[in-house]
DNA sequence: AACTAAAATGAATATATATTCATTTATATT
DNA sequence: AATATAAATGAATATATATTCATTTTAGTT
């Protein structure tokens, strides 16, 4: 019919977003900064987007899907609890130190005033796979049952101040570090 | 020499500025707004805070400050290091659950831009009794040897963590809920 | 090659809101 | 009681920035 979309500007506008709430927080992202660092005019980001709020919520659910699939990686239910809470634990660790923009992105975005209703109540299903493998765990009394929102904070409230620490101070993990973290996740909620 | 200060609306302009980013974030809060909660003129802010970043980080600091003398509270060098890290434990716990609107004003305040760098270091220099309280445990092999900051990332953040989804659900803690969170910072940290 | 429709542009507009300041009010000092 | 000084007021101002829209450009269609 006519001039088409071009699809990969919605990647330049995230990625544009992402660095510039980084650099100055979500007070400070500016439309006609966000245009400017992703190499457009700012009218054409309406085109994309209504507006400045859904924006930031779709890269909100952009980034939480792929975070939550890429922390399911390797998930296979035929592997012990044991082995698989391991392996998840260390694939959200891992993407969390290589990624902290976009962890905290996340995090802190959960709880602005942009974040809307529905955005949060899809954000929230993409977690549930992960809830039901816990669920099991207290099931089988691996781990200890307590309600699933502690279970959650007690799991990855210590990753998320970790990465905010790493990002302020110019924290580096080794890996026997790395493994002290676990040690502390697991022990804390082994039954 | 002539009409003085109202101290009393420091508190007055604190509590309204408190309310309303609880309700609608740093983003939301506009002067006008905390003028009127406080019951005063827009003007009158300018005379007790030179503007609005000023005010913010001074709640920020008397928060901080209020949050960190409580947590102490009843510190003895003279009793164990395990009743100490217990009693002031459930300081912080307690004091997060009854007011968890001041303790997240502290946390997410310091990931805004907002946050100078000034009043970071001040902040930070609250938490040396706590610090130096910790390294002595370190010392004394009753608890893990860690950097620093993943300790205290293992801490608080399955705190934080907990009072914001008790925010976002009604989650509420009953005393052997909150013995079982004991439980498992102690048992994290432990040697 | 001409045509069409939508994308892209960015200056102009609308709006929101932080801050100022001329004026009024209240308190301490003489 | 008069005076001086600073607090308090809130409408006016300045500024910042989200959004719109008339215009231009581009890619597909005939």
């Amino acid at each position: 019919m006519a001039r088409p979309k071009d699809e990969t500007k919605i990647d330049a506008i995230f990625e544009a977003t992402l660095k510039l709430v980084q650099k100055s927080g979500f007070n400070g992202l500016k439309m006609a900064d966000v245009a400017k660092a992703a190499g457009m005019a700012t009218g054409t980001l309406y085109i994309y987007f209504k507006n400045k709020d859904v924006l930031i919520n779709e890269l909100f659910l952009s980034l939480k899907q792929s975070k939550t699939s890429r922390m399911m990686a390797g998930y296979d239910a035929a592997d012990s609890f044991a082995d698989t809470f391991r392996k998840l634990w260390f694939n959200y660790l891992e993407l969390s130190l290589a990624e902290p923009e976009r962890m905290l992105f996340i995090e802190q975005f959960a709880h602005t005033s942009f974040l809307t209703k529905k955005t949060k109540q899809q954000g929230d299903q993409m977690l549930e796979p992960l809830i039901a493998f816990l669920e099991q765990g207290m099931q089988k009394k691996i781990i200890r049952k307590m309600p699933m929102d502690l279970l959650l904070s007690q799991l990855m409230g210590p990753i998320y101040e970790t990465i905010k620490a790493q990002q302020s101070k110019k924290l580096v993990l080794t890996p026997a570090q790395k493994q002290g973290m676990f040690e502390m996740a697991w022990r804390s909620v082994a039954f």
